[in-house]
DNA sequence: GGAATAACCTACCGGCGAGTAAGATATCAA
DNA sequence: TTGATATCTTACTCGCCGGTAGGTTATTCC
């Protein structure tokens, strides 16, 4: 039984006459498959459950989409842009490579908590077709180069201390991708906590020795606008 | 098509007689579909394949365990399991906060690294039945806690700096269980030299000041006998 | 050797889920 | 208004998977 949270509503309503909104409609589908995936996750996730929430039938969902597959490609696609964008802006900054680590982590908390960005981290991508999950995984691995370059430029420029990226990058990625496991956007916890708690904690795990920490804590706060 | 790894086939050979070894058997059982869940998840994994890969047919299995779930809640009991002992002998320790950490991090990985200890993380625990479900939940939430007691022992012992304890133990086990994600026991990242870089990284940005990383480094090295 | 029984097999059931065929109906552009 | 078309529905197919019924074969213990 799909639990129908308030944010599906709208959803439901697009659906609700004929109106042709084909655009609209195929996104109210993905926001809503999101929801439902990451709930209960794809494999468990029917596209008659996705087709009921959205209080319409299950072949009318092959007027957007071709199959399954294809939703579930399209959310990828949705967030690993997400994480391509915040790290385009990243790598445009000139300041040295610790920072932009710090930016990264906080700038991949704040996608993380968006559902796009969760799917990402969340949804197996084992599900895919061999050609589906090649794309995919394409993906990820960018995105874990781009980060490891972040870090090879900080060893580079001297703001992080030697070690070996390749874990760096695993590890950073890691505590954040388990944040996406547990994290829920409706929780007790607020983010703003957990982020300057992850930047402060990896950081000061990458910093070069006497400094440690300071330089991660620096940036977050000057991103955040806390106090001095 | 399941593929056939080598370490597989003594399990094949112990089915190849009728010969009556029922604890055996069914340790064989667990050791396959540990394995084969891994690779291919549990819902992607039918009783048909764990059975065609022990060279038996699926009716046989139903001798062993009562149906596919219990194999499942299984393997996890005896991944916590691991878990749970190595907690135990931690916590024994008179030591300070901060090296217990650095010594559960070495310890989880090395669990973790091992086929039991990855199920617990990597296999879905939504695929149980709500009772199943419950069990292994609580089990997990558990480990959880232990650590955290770790962590705000570090705190009052006045070796790791004051944080939300709560965020640090998610992060800790949430960069190994990243970790557990693409750790292969037969690919080409050695294991100690990840440990190392693991310890090093999250002991830092949980120690307090100055002494930034050097008191995790320290209890590593002495664990592992590195040179002085 | 010969019951007793564990171990295993062939053949099946019921259910579910992705996807489709074919037709009905509302919308829109002219 | 009206034809063209997008939208959506009912009713279905097909294949897979968990699990079982009921019988067969090998092992074991006396």
């Amino acid at each position: 039984m799909p639990r129908q949270s308030a944010a599906l509503q709208p959803h439901r309503r697009l659906f609700a006459d004929r109106r042709r909104n084909p655009d609209g409609k195929r996104d109210a589908v993905l926001h809503t498959a999101v929801r439902m995936f990451l709930e209960r996750s794809y494999a468990r996730t029917s596209m008659n459950d996705v087709a009921t929430q959205l209080s319409i039938t299950k072949p009318a969902l092959y007027h957007y989409f071709r199959n399954k597959e294809e939703i579930l490609v399209e959310i990828y696609r949705l967030g690993t842009d997400l994480i391509d964008e915040m790290l385009d802006g990243i790598e445009a900054e000139q300041r040295p490579g610790l920072d932009k680590v710090a930016d990264f982590v906080s700038g991949y908390i704040r996608i993380v908590a968006g559902d796009f960005g969760r799917a990402v981290i969340r949804l197996d991508d084992g599900e895919l077709s061999k050609a589906g999950r090649k794309v995919v995984r394409g993906r990820k691995r960018e995105i874990d180069h781009r980060l490891r370059a972040l870090i090879e430029g900080g060893m580079k420029d001297g703001s992080i201390a030697l070690c070996d990226a390749k874990i760096a990058a695993f590890l950073l990625a890691g505590a954040i991708h388990g944040m996406a496991s547990w994290y829920e956007p409706s929780g007790p916890m607020k983010l703003e906590a957990i982020t300057q708690e992850y930047v402060r904690m990896l950081t000061s795990g990458l910093a070069t020795g006497d400094m440690a920490g300071s330089a991660g804590v620096r940036a977050f706060e000057a991103e955040n606008r806390i106090h001095g």
